[in-house]
DNA sequence: ACTTTTTTACAACCAGAGGTGTAAAAACAA
DNA sequence: TTGTTTTTACACCTCTGGTTGTAAAAAAGT
């Protein structure tokens, strides 16, 4: 009764995510989006209803990938030091965020304009937040297992492990030469001790 | 013989320098531009030749300043941890690019699509690299004042401190609570010891 | 085969972008 | 005052942004 489309949504938000997480909201066009996805603009309104509902279909994307690869490490049972190594050195390797000066899409979005969208704003502030209290629900862990000073403030480690993913994003963005982001990284991490 | 010009270059650059700093190059437009310094399209155009012209006349106002606050107190002689603690300190005070949420002008730019242009992006590079030598400096005054451990990789610390100024940014940008960002700064600050 | 429904392709729309042309106006030398 | 030069004000241009309308095309139930 009724005509199938002709691509699949899934793949097309895929193809989207890639596009903003390269140029950011505003720098995508919906000509490089027709272009990139192989919908025309009505396919993709239609389906998505505007460039900014396209949009949060992608954040929500990037937000699965990033609960697999970065927060549930963070927030499972036996979450501690290692779990935090192991998340910023995976950032900056060839799978994580560094990989076309592409960064974060949270971070990147929450410098940006769109934020004037309450509903962006929203999801992104909750990114930011659960990223945090991951850091510092692996940091209680570390300090349960003695891997952590025990003068340490976890608040303030938590605050500055979400900022050192900022600081990773913005480095990464900005084209920075791979040695600096490591020294940075490193250097980050050995605050812990 | 010649019609003065009605406005001051100098107090046009000013404005101009403001509204990027707020809004970031593309993010200004020409009507922008227009109603921020009050001087019409085309006493812009004749003055400064292009939007990308006014903006590095801009770009330059903001390294003068840069320059004073940031960077002469690490080149100086006898900089040292100090004088370092001294510049995140004022970062993050009210007197600085915190306020209005507008953080670093440089780090800004360095993420967005300006870079395409050779000129803005050499002269992103050019700050860039002045402000990791500047660390750099005042590191090795700290070391010879004996304020460093002697173990400590002065050029990692430098990338550090370095991107932790990105981080100060993006944070600063996104409107991160000023808690955060003084957990963040205290903390980097901290990796020191 | 016909009808219905929805997707498609294409063009148009309106707003805003950066940049330019034109002619009036203003200052100073003569 | 006149003449010259440059700045101004204002409209205009072209291009691109996101969004929407229209009509042809395609599947599935009857």
């Amino acid at each position: 009764m009724v005509r199938p489309r002709e691509f699949d949504a899934d793949v097309v938000t895929d193809r989207a995510l890639n596009l903003f997480w390269h140029k950011g909201y505003q720098g995508a066009s919906l000509a490089d989006l027709e272009r990139e996805t192989g919908v025309g603009r009505k396919g993709l309104y239609n389906t998505f209803g505007s460039k900014q509902g396209l949009f949060l279909e992608a954040l929500t994307r990037y937000e699965t990938r990033a609960i697999e690869l970065i927060l549930a490490p963070l927030e499972s049972e036996g979450a501690g030091r290692a779990a935090i190594e192991h998340v910023f050195h995976m950032l900056t390797s060839q799978e994580g965020q560094l990989k076309g000066n592409r960064g974060c899409l949270f971070c990147l979005t929450a410098e940006s304009e769109v934020t004037s969208s309450p509903e962006v704003a929203k999801r992104v502030r909750g990114y930011l937040r659960r990223l945090q209290q991951g850091f510092a629900s692996a940091l209680r862990g570390a300090r349960t297992a003695g891997d952590l000073g025990t003068q340490k403030d976890l608040e303030a480690l938590a605050d500055f492990l979400m900022g050192t993913v900022m600081g990773l994003s913005a480095m990464a963005r900005a084209g920075r030469p791979r040695t600096q982001i490591v020294h940075y990284i490193d250097t980050a991490l050995a605050a812990l001790d």
